[in-house]
DNA sequence: TTTTTATACTAAAACGTTTTAGTATGTTTG
DNA sequence: CAAACATACTAAAACGTTTTAGTATAAAAA
């Protein structure tokens, strides 16, 4: 019933050699290694006819490497995540590196049990989107000379690989875009978070407004409050106490979501009238009515720039010796709802 | 630098007693083996002060258990697999499981490329969303003695494991439900695929229609060309043809997706005339004008069928002795989109 | 008193690899 | 003709666990 797979043994013995030279024929190394070319055939040919495929896990424990990555995210439901995801597995499969994904729900606790949970050494890399206060989780990683790269967010004051694209940038372009298409009364509907990408989006807005002589309207809602799935009240009550708002700009991508759910709901006239755009794009934006305009991440540059850095830090000695800051540029998918009306 | 991390040896060597000592005892299994009450308090707080976590590997390699489970779905950028995913995930870990979620595309060799990159021995389980021709490999698995549980389909003659949604009733219902809302032309937009789960749903809508002598209007589109992204072009010759369609049905997300792209730039009035319902829902179906009505497969219920079946077949020693066939119902969530015009 | 049983603990094998440090033979070189 | 080198291969340790099959002593039963 259960057969046992053939190891590495199975073919030493049929083929009276040691299971060094056989090691040493299936890693590549014969040559290296003087094994004579008719050995190696021998062993080549053999190994496949009987399927023979290395048992990872005590190749692992050997080499102490896993080809495991860890990807941990905020929420792997979120399109945002799942598309970044998507393209990520390629990537890495394609370098013969496994991924596990997981959601840290932006909650410190729920990171800090996931990473031990990794337990630091069976992992090879990790790629992580921090929660606001693990900080010293990031550090104690690196101390543990562990390759870590921060993604769409960064710790302000630690040395580490990070991702992230230009929010500050991004935010200004797109808070220029409405102001430039006529609108005046700007709404800036964000998270109450002091994390980085989120600083930078709210500056870029108070960039823009203020160059241009227009007031900030800003609505920010605590974390806690949002995961209570109070977003929407606190979203009704800010366009109730802003009625002169002509333009509304959200700052993620679930925001918008549940700006479009207050819209429809309170008065689906609005929605056509007052200026959208939200940050992220979501696959359902172009054919909403009217198309909803989004600052789009480019997630292959992304996916491709998190390997990049991965792969050397994967092969050092010391990954603290130098560490890689990259910063992408966003792209602004200009639709129908940012338009001058 | 690299700190090497403590072993059971370590807690041996510092005790003065012997590394299998320390595993009995780490492992529960004080009382059973006869360790005394004093030595098992020392070994525990010792390994606790030290803050010991066993090497997994090592623990796998010995044991033949990775706790690693491989769940691979068409793809994990779609919004039903990734929430599917989100919540596996969570019930997983709960049961000291890690999750590597991966992407078949519904294409065979892809899904035999994964199956055989985990290496058949080095995960616990499988749950996969066969693509159309791998029966053979699933087939393989289960002689290998490998725990797989089949999602969303199945193969007709192949016991096997599998959770499913009941798609010819949630087909019949949906379609009623426009029957019932006086529409008279219902066209259903599928894929050319004998799967089980598509040919459900094109049985449940058949059956529907010919029981209300309505005729049947369908359009199949080939996956090769979906892949393409042919879609729209298939959707928008299939709406000029019949251009006495009042509603329209389409058997997955993606081709909702596509239908109202094409009816967007069709047409963009059409959209508050014609009936529509969608298989599987989006987060983005409530907040649409009209909200778009839709088949709401029961996540929870799946995913904690999933582990119900896949956790008693880890324990087995021969996982073909019994096999489950569950069939969940689907909610059918009624939006203006599918109500009388 | 001898035998059995219970208690407290351990040596060593095993899981399947990789890698270090060899050996044995033949071929050049000085 | 010995020393150096090249070729072809291997024994055994190591990775960190779990588990089998013990040993040694003390207490209970015969």
């Amino acid at each position: 019933m259960k057969k046992k797979p053939v190891s590495i043994r199975n073919i030493a013995d049929e083929l009276k050699i040691s299971v060094t030279t056989v090691s040493f024929v299936l890693n590549g190394k014969a040559k290296e290694k003087h094994i004579s070319k008719e050995l190696t055939k021998k062993v080549l040919d053999y190994a496949k006819l009987i399927n023979y495929r290395p048992n990872q896990i005590a190749q692992s424990l050997r080499t102490g490497k896993s080809k495991i990555l860890v990807f941990m995210m905020e929420d792997i439901s979120n399109n945002f995540f799942s598309k970044l995801a998507r393209i990520f597995e390629d990537i890495a499969y394609d370098k013969g590196y496994k991924v596990i994904f997981c959601s840290n729900e932006n909650d410190d606790e729920k990171s800090n049990e996931l990473i031990t949970l990794f337990n630091f050494r069976q992992v090879d890399g990790f790629i992580i989107v921090p929660s606001p206060g693990i900080k010293d989780t990031i550090e104690n990683l690196i101390k543990d000379n562990i390759p870590v790269i921060l993604l769409d967010r960064f710790f302000e004051g630690l040395d580490c690989n990070s991702v992230v694209i230009d929010n500050e940038q991004a935010s200004f372009d797109a808070t220029l875009h409405l102001i430039q298409n006529k609108f005046k009364n700007i709404g800036f509907i964000t998270t109450a978070s002091d994390q980085t990408q989120m600083m930078g989006r709210l500056s870029g807005y108070d960039k823009a407004v203020s160059q241009n002589n227009l007031k900030a309207i800003t609505l920010q809602i605590p974390y806690s409050e949002i995961n209570k799935g109070k977003s929407k009240e606190y979203i009704k009550e800010f366009l109730d106490q802003n009625p002169d708002l002509d333009a509304v700009f959200f700052a993620t991508n679930y925001l918008a979501q549940s700006g479009l759910e207050v819209f429809k709901v309170k008065n689906p006239k609005l929605i056509n009238e007052i200026g959208i755009i939200a940050f992220d794009d979501n696959d359902m934006f172009k054919i909403y009515d009217p198309a909803i305009t989004s600052v789009h991440q480019p997630l292959n540059e992304i996916s491709t720039a998190l390997m990049d850095v991965m792969l050397p830090l994967l092969k050092k000695k010391d990954v603290a010796e130098t560490t890689h800051q990259i910063m992408l540029k966003t792209e602004l998918i200009v639709r129908e709802s940012s338009l001058s009306k």
